[in-house]
DNA sequence: GCTTGACCCCTAGGGACTCTAGGGGTAGCA
DNA sequence: TGCTACCCCTAGAGTCCCTAGGGGTCAAGC
């Protein structure tokens, strides 16, 4: 799945992601494409000046860590950023399902 | 709800609007906000643009008439089109139910 | 010892898309 | 006469993501 159609929705995956436990940028990539078992796997380029971005806007702190001769800088949810997931989720459904009343398929997918 | 969420969809919605019979730019807009009771209400400065590029891709069609001594210029899906229509719906599931995943909400949202 | 690949961080530049903010016009009604 | 609904358009800006590079460490294989 290329990333553009994720636009503008990148912020509120990458704030669950975070969101249930501090992450490291490239374990961010990982569990995205783990998630979703490949469908989502978005180049770095992407990843870490998204990252800087909500953290420029509050949404989450970074640590610097060392781990195994490798720094990591970890990111977490400030209480911005929880009130901010909970904001995006909520966006989020009502995007998906205003959508979905256009598009007008039959229920929901039915994926199994 | 802003339109930047919609950021690769609108060609979706624009193809599913005009699916239903051909309409020319204030007519979908105008439909937009009828089938989403004013959820998705665009400008026109969205719009057409929009549906240059989709003629320009070749996926639309249009043709000016005189209504009411009004011009009109009047879309109609071609069959690269009525294509990329069932195309786009198809990635549209997958994408939603993708996020959905991800979200992980409690089902999905039961709209009724 | 050297190479390769996994792990880990970053930025610059470009392209695509939508919005804002204007421009134009006709018809009908107060 | 002025306002509103109807109808079309473009230029410029802003945002977002991608491509394409730049760093670096460590472990395994040759």
């Amino acid at each position: 799945m290329r990333a553009d159609v994720l636009k503008g929705h990148l912020d509120l995956l990458l704030l669950i992601i975070v969101e249930d436990g501090a992450k490291h940028g490239y374990a961010v990539i990982e569990e995205l494409r783990r998630r979703t078992d490949g469908a989502i796997d978005l180049p770095e380029g992407t990843i870490y000046p998204a990252l800087h971005r909500l953290e420029c806007a509050g949404l989450l702190t970074s640590e610097w860590h060392e781990v195994n001769g490798r720094r990591r800088r970890s990111y977490s949810l400030t209480s911005g950023g929880r009130h901010a997931a909970r904001e995006k989720r909520r966006e989020w459904t009502a995007f998906a399902s205003t959508v979905q009343r256009v598009v007008g398929a039959p229920a929901w997918p039915t994926m199994a």
